[in-house]
RNA sequence: GCGGAAGUAGCUCAUUUGGUAGAGCACGACCUUGCCAAGGUCGGGGUGGCCGGUUCGAGCCCGGUCUUCCGCUCCA
């Protein structure tokens, strides 16, 4: 099967049982966003706790914090996302094709004496820090760039897009305008880094420590696709790392080692997972990586590892007017303590709604299988999701709806409730029932038939093997939460 | 945003050049069977993506629009 059709299949399959919807479907939807399920909100719930988890609970230098959406606009003009967010584009009329304005002037200065090049570079940052898009227009005309597929100089008017959302804050009118507009932030971090003083000191945190968080980020991308790969509202699972300037380095290689290795706990092939580092650096950084998954469509980011230096810190000082600042009291080798400076950061950002589409594409399955029918065979559909986030963990049910059995079934469902997500099912054929199971990626399912009434015992059936085992009833729930860890 | 393709029941698809929509699966009830889909009977479900135009009459022709997929573009 080609991966285009794999990954058809995929979304569809997502569709039918209940993971991933398209928002609004109702109304034809709304582009690039889209809503989780029954069962993959689950998911996600269960991918996140693990990753909430994996940085708290098991490290004691890192706490994680639940910052809000809506932050003080000043945030964004520190972050640098209003200026930097956004970029001007535009069109040749006869290719059709978009460029951004920065780079197709800079490529055009490459090809210029270094002189040359420099002045059209220094012209082009004057009027774009000016937002002087008519200006920018002129320079492109009057430099005669072209477009490398049609050749020509015929262009549309430059366009801004903002990447941020804006709305408007509170009811009352503002006196000048603009005044009470508010973002939706584009990332979580820079609530981490606001927070930086409260929960430092409050939580008495020593260098090196972490501050995590998951939430909700919006970005207004100019195109959004490949389903939940790329939405206009996603979430993010962030930690930023704050160590001792001149440490950067180290954490950023101990973090991009970390990271992988967390990924591959989840039951990630090592194979299906590489690094990318970034050849252009971001403004704030000083090194920074991907680490990229095989998805269907090609190697694409699932998170950033960021070394940020100080940038974030030192400029919400700038903006504030309030020193963010730690007094370092370690020994440095001249026996005096590090004293007092900002931190820098180490970043490590994965986006949650891609770490669902890397688990679904990886559990997907189309196996042939024998039918009862003398040599006819069926497709089955399943999903191996890891037992430890599979949405449900366990089906029962009897193998006939009578003689009691549904009530045995009933009693074992509602004393595994307590423990962990099961399902009672009594419907249709227990073929049937499988197949049903396997389609939501449970990972275990249990039968009650005549000979549970004798022996106490059931049978457990395995998802991914269809192997089956007898066991006593009374073992059941100890099974199950061995499975999960 | 540009170009190409698509949109009929929950899903997969029919409806032979325009004459007010069908099937299989799925779903619900009952009966039957019982360890890996497809037993029987009955039943629910569609203003043909949406809006408009042409026509006596549009799922079918035309225009617009929305959404999805592919390519380009973009991607802190």
């Amino acid at each position: 099967m080609s991966s285009e059709h794999l990954f058809a299949n995929i979304i569809s399959h997502a569709k039918e049982y209940g993971y991933i919807f398209q928002s609004s479907e109702i109304y034809d939807g709304l582009s690039a966003v889209y809503d989780y399920g029954q069962y993959g909100a689950q998911l996600k719930k269960n991918i996140r706790d693990a990753w909430w988890k994996s940085m708290t609970q098991l490290h004691d230098n890192i706490v994680g914090i639940d910052a809000a959406i809506f932050m003080h606009p000043t945030t964004w003009k520190a972050s640098g996302h209003v200026d930097n967010f956004s970029d001007p584009m535009i069109d040749n009329k006869d290719s059709k094709k978009r460029y951004r304005v920065d780079h197709l002037i800079e490529a055009h200065a490459e090809k210029l004496s270094s002189s040359e090049g420099e002045a059209l570079i220094t012209k082009m940052e004057q009027l774009l820090a000016a937002d002087d898009f008519t200006g920018i227009k002129e320079l492109i005309q009057e430099n005669k760039i072209v477009c490398s597929t049609s050749g020509t100089c015929n262009w549309t008017d430059v366009r801004q897009f903002n990447l941020m959302f804006q709305t408007e804050f509170g009811a009352v009118a503002a006196t000048e305008e603009g005044d009470n507009i508010v973002y939706l932030r584009p990332e979580t971090a820079q609530g981490i880094f606001v927070n930086f003083l409260n929960v430092q000191k409050t939580g008495r945190m020593k260098i090196p420590f972490g501050i995590a968080q998951t939430g909700k980020a919006f970005r207004n991308e100019i195109v959004a696709r490949q389903f939940i790969f790329r939405m206009r509202e996603f979430e993010q699972m962030e930690m930023q790392f704050f160590v001792r300037p001149g440490s950067e380095l180290e954490w950023y290689r101990y973090w991009k080692e970390e990271r992988m290795k967390w990924h591959q706990s989840m039951g990630i092939p090592a194979d299906k997972l590489r690094f990318h580092d970034h050849i252009k650096l971001a403004h704030y950084a000083n090194a920074a990586l991907d680490i990229e998954f095989q998805f269907p469509f090609g190697w694409k980011e699932l998170e950033g590892v960021h070394s940020r230096t100080d940038y974030d810190l030192r400029r919400h000082q700038e903006f504030s007017k309030k020193k963010i600042q730690y007094f370092d009291h370690e020994l440095n080798a001249e026996g005096k303590p590090y004293g007092n400076y900002i931190p820098y950061v180490v970043e490590t950002s994965v986006g949650l709604d891609r770490l669902v589409l890397t688990i679904l594409s990886l559990a997907y399955k189309e196996e042939v299988v024998p039918t009862s029918e003398e040599g006819k065979t069926d497709t089955r559909t399943y999903l191996s999701i890891p037992a430890a986030i599979a949405p449900v963990k366990l089906a029962v049910m009897p193998l006939v709806k009578k003689d009691g059995l549904p009530e045995i079934a009933q009693q074992l469902v509602a004393d595994c409730r307590k423990h962990f997500i099961c399902q009672y099912d009594e419907k249709d054929s227990i073929g049937k029932r499988y197949r049903r199971q396997d389609a939501i990626g449970t990972p275990f399912c249990i039968t009650i038939d005549h000979q549970t009434k004798e022996d106490q015992k059931v049978t457990v059936r395995h998802r991914d093997t269809l192997q089956q085992d007898r066991m006593e009833i009374d073992r059941v729930i100890s099974f199950i939460k061995e499975s999960l860890s």
